[in-house]
DNA sequence: ATTATAAGCGAACAAGTGTTCCATGTCAAG
DNA sequence: CTTGACATGGAACACTTGTTCGCTTATAAT
């Protein structure tokens, strides 16, 4: 029968810790991750305490392997999960349209125009798919689609190189939504706030301290409504 | 549009070992390990056809982290594991949650410093959560947390007022990543990449036309690493 | 046949990660 | 108060693991 004491605090953090990181990054922590987590300056401590917890039964190690970690069963019964990852599942499962699949379409360049297919998408490969939570999105009658922005050309929209946007495939839009336009004449596509004036549209960028522009409204040619702007830092 | 070719059999050797492996050892295997299994003597090579596989969508790779590879819904969904027995899928949704909840808890302002609990967040209200699909989000070790912008005072950052920044809780940061830093003494919070150089900190903005600041290192308060940026449009 | 590109390979190097050493501090038992 | 067990911490070391270099071979395109 494995010594069995209550944990120190110390303890507790790392096991709780392991159990998350492994949980969110699909491996184990190394002993210097372990040691930041904790507040643990050493990684002597950090080895001293894994040692401590497989002693106990609720780690396994692997000498001279990196990352070489897992949580026993017991330490599963512990850390209560077991009930939990259940709970979890069935959650998950029943909350599944809490996530939307989208095709990532292509890219949104300025120079040319949005291109997409006219059969909702069909047409794409449909292992390109983008992941949003529900969440993220205003109710929609169109097709949504993402497109990843290319290049610097869209900074005026508050939008990075490598962004995504999510569309909604519509081809007139209501005063104050964000649009993908298409400028006829220009040769270029940009996202902006959409007002009509008369017989012209103001395009009113999303950063504050620029100027909209005005063209005629025969030269606009709305491609889609932004519905976000996804931006994963490296 | 990711490049789809058809694998070549070493690389459909690679995918399914490094599945298998997954599956059964809890964590991703090694360059070597790879390079054993599926016969390839040389670890330029297995790294050579990694690369590949990542080019193709099929697995994504950290940057001179042991074991940092991780298969894509896409590797899973060619390896055709989706319709596989309810094991499998739990085993997927246990090994990475899609969908990561994450408190909202609070706002960012220029003026004022980060302040988050000291607690795990476990202050904060529940109802403020924000869900993210975990493709979202780098591998972490700190806790993470969502703030909301307030103002326009992170323009340069290229980040909009109402904007939704996942944040990492740590207090340190390598070269190139985009953090939360206060600035002491100009009472400012704000949102740039980190650059160290000699004994000063370059705070390079992310809207390409903008120049850094160069400020002393011990005037520099790291109060996060921003992991993503959520834009939804109303 | 030639050329360009893709793929392969061994070796060295760079960086990451686990282990060990040694000294010090804490705490419980006697 | 002393002693022994337990825990801590910094530093160095040993080894693992990822990346790069330079070259060769294979394959596809012309």
């Amino acid at each position: 029968m494995k010594e069995h004491k209550p944990l120190s605090p110390r303890q507790q953090r790392i096991l709780e810790f392991v159990h998350k990181y492994i949980r969110e990054n699909g491996r184990p922590p190394t002993i210097r991750e372990i040691g930041q987590a904790a507040d643990i300056p050493s990684t002597s401590v950090v080895n001293y305490n894994l040692g401590k917890l497989e002693q106990y039964g609720l780690i396994e190690r692997e000498s001279e392997v990196s990352r070489g970690l897992r949580l026993t069963e017991r330490a599963y019964e512990l850390l209560g999960v077991a009930v939990d990852a259940v709970n979890g599942v069935i959650d998950r499962l029943a909350g599944a349209s809490r996530v939307i699949r989208l095709p990532l379409a292509g890219d949104i360049v300025a120079s040319e125009p949005i291109e997409v297919g006219s059969d909702g998408f069909s047409t794409y490969d449909e292992l390109d798919m983008i992941e949003v939570t529900a969440a993220m999105l205003q109710p929609h009658r169109g097709d949504l689609y993402a497109l990843r922005v290319h290049g610097d050309s869209m900074i005026d929209a508050m939008v990075n190189d490598g962004d995504i946007v999510i569309m909604e495939k519509v081809d007139t839009a209501r005063d104050g939504e964000m649009v993908a336009v298409w400028l006829v004449g220009d040769d270029q596509t940009t996202l902006k706030y959409l007002f009509r004036e008369n017989d012209r549209v103001r395009l009113q960028p999303a950063n504050p301290t620029m100027e909209p522009i005005y063209v005629p409204a025969e030269k606009v040619k709305v491609q889609g409504k932004v519905l976000a702007v996804l931006r994963q830092l490296a």
